[in-house]
DNA sequence: CTGTTAGCGCGTTCAC
DNA sequence: GTGAACGCGCTAACAG
């Protein structure tokens, strides 16, 4: 058994309640008693009890982390971001998968609730309204990130999926690409799926260029897509000369068919990336693509639930810049 | 406020004893007041506070996972595969990062001390014998995954670096090639370093070929590493046939360096890789590479720390089997 | 089948 | 500057 503060106080001759406020530098205690308890804690090994203390002081130091059970690499930096910050701030982090698109997400909030956690934070998970209900029913700081309600109803943190992919579009237009291809989106995903294909349309119809229905492959944001998309093109007969791609993942997918087919990527086909996971840097020809900020999500996701603890602040959404990072998937028609 | 046994106990009018037989299923209670304690629990939406058992029971039902701030992707698999296991056993998971290399695992351990965790799971931290030691004193059941204890002091789970190597390294030589790079390993790591250079060593002799120092390129496991031992290779001027990999990654600065200088891979050049990460079968062309099972250490590491908790069962080591996956970055010789 | 009691380790009054 | 006493929510004897 470990040390408690009643061995610490037995040993030294004070109260556990001293003790305690020495532990915890409380002040009003004597120069001398400060180090007998010190002393005598550093020599019995003494560690805190987080347990007990959560008892007591009913909050527990802890912030709750769920993660959908897909593999994509990017959850890393995420919960990167978010433990960096948490640890800043002597916050522990206790991490539950959802399930496939968040099927478990009720066992995962209801562990999150018996542990008591002080804060939330659910990741990439597309939140049905009963699901939601759940989660507020939690009255607890809470942040999506990079996902949102589909009524706005609790903070997030994301890039505009609109905005990323209609400059991702409008970017291979000014290239002097005319046919341009989608890969690899769900329209059924209202928060990545269905934006993005409209911020899509928007930069073909913006340049006076009909959006032609067959240059539109859907998918699962997945390798798979990718390559799916690209047989699709070659039944069609319809090969666009630059495809927009739901993920880096699935642009990985159409270089690989293409590849197959003797497509030359860029020089017959150019390729633009979503996400900028490190596949994206380290393939070859390097992934174009669209950098969204994972680490600060995570990082200023942990923030603002940590200061809405400490402070009592809100919790404010935020839309963070994404970034089109060039490398060398795309070719200029000039 | 949360419910809590009391106002259960207050509303139904039997004692929180017989509340708490009620909501642990323990037996030796009425079908009516199991009946009523469960619709007042319903009712007032109790939930068990997980704090207060551990101090009662003195058992917290959380693992922690100590993982090292590097960010390779494969960490995702590993806490997959444990996550999985824990939630299958009602177990939670509490993740701390304990700096590149380990520098900040002391604090890690503290961490999992305060929380009264009640195992054990480092993943890839190099140990010395003072941080051994730290980690033995905490008198939890341990396990060490994807690395080990230099003196075998504490139990893990991990592929034989030494044999998947010298499997490397042998495959090339069986299909055809004779001068066979290494590219990316760090002879200074006791763990997976040394022992994969001896691998590679040894396939090597156990062909009468003679090592040729110029032919073996160190470096950190990384894309860059990989980079560089072309760079080197075209500097010295004496380019390989094949090079066996410190890493997927390494593997891949290996093709986009050579890329850069007009070789073709598998063409001019073959290339192995060593992990199997999502990148691998992404890339163009698909990596070959050996295959490590990481979810399977994940859970494999994580169920033998709870039956150690449940059934007093002893850890014990595992070496899990590698696996050659052949894809298209290798070519025969013949 | 059920209630009473004690105590897990700690923070926190309220006295002195 | 310090201690006694209480209670956080719960389980675990023990008694009936």
């Amino acid at each position: 058994m470990v040390a408690t503060i009643k061995d610490i106080a037995k040993i030294t001759g004070v109260s556990t309640a001293t003790v305690s406020r020495v532990i915890n530098q409380l002040g009003g205690y004597g120069n001398e008693t400060e180090k007998k308890v010190l002393a005598a804690a550093n020599q019995l090994g003494y560690s805190k009890n987080e347990n007990a203390i959560s008892l007591v002081t009913n909050r527990s130091r802890t912030i709750g982390i769920v993660i959908p059970n897909v593999n994509t690499s990017f959850y890393g930096d995420i919960v990167n971001g978010i433990e960096d910050i948490a640890y800043k701030h002597q916050y522990s982090v206790i991490l539950t998968h959802a399930g496939v698109e968040g099927i478990r997400l009720t066992n995962s909030l209801k562990v999150m609730g018996n542990r008591r956690v002080d804060g939330l934070i659910i990741v990439s998970i597309n939140l049905d309204t009963q699901q939601l209900a759940l989660i507020k029913r939690m009255n607890l700081p809470t942040i999506l990130l990079s996902t949102q309600a589909h009524d706005q109803s609790l903070p997030f943190i994301k890039v505009s999926d609109h905005k990323a992919t209609f400059a991702a579009t409008n970017y291979l237009l000014r290239q002097g690409h005319r046919k341009i291809g989608l890969a690899g989106l769900n329209p059924k995903d209202p928060i990545a799926g269905a934006p993005r294909i409209q911020g899509y349309k928007e930069a073909i119809e913006a340049n006076q260029l009909p959006v032609e229905k067959d240059l539109v492959w859907y998918g699962d944001f997945s390798f798979e897509s990718g390559k799916m998309a690209i047989q699709h093109f070659f039944e069609k007969k319809i090969l666009p000369s630059a495809i927009v791609c739901a993920s880096d993942e699935t642009a990985l997918g159409v270089i690989s068919a293409a590849f197959n087919h003797g497509i030359k990527v860029p020089e017959d086909l150019s390729v633009i990336g979503y996400d900028n996971t490190s596949i994206a840097w380290m393939a070859t020809p390097a992934l174009t693509t669209i950098k969204q900020p994972f680490y600060e999500m995570g990082a200023e996701g942990c923030l603002a639930v940590i200061e809405s603890l400490v402070k009592e602040k809100k919790i404010e959404s935020k839309i963070l810049p994404f970034e089109l990072i060039e490398r060398q998937t795309v070719k200029s028609k000039f």
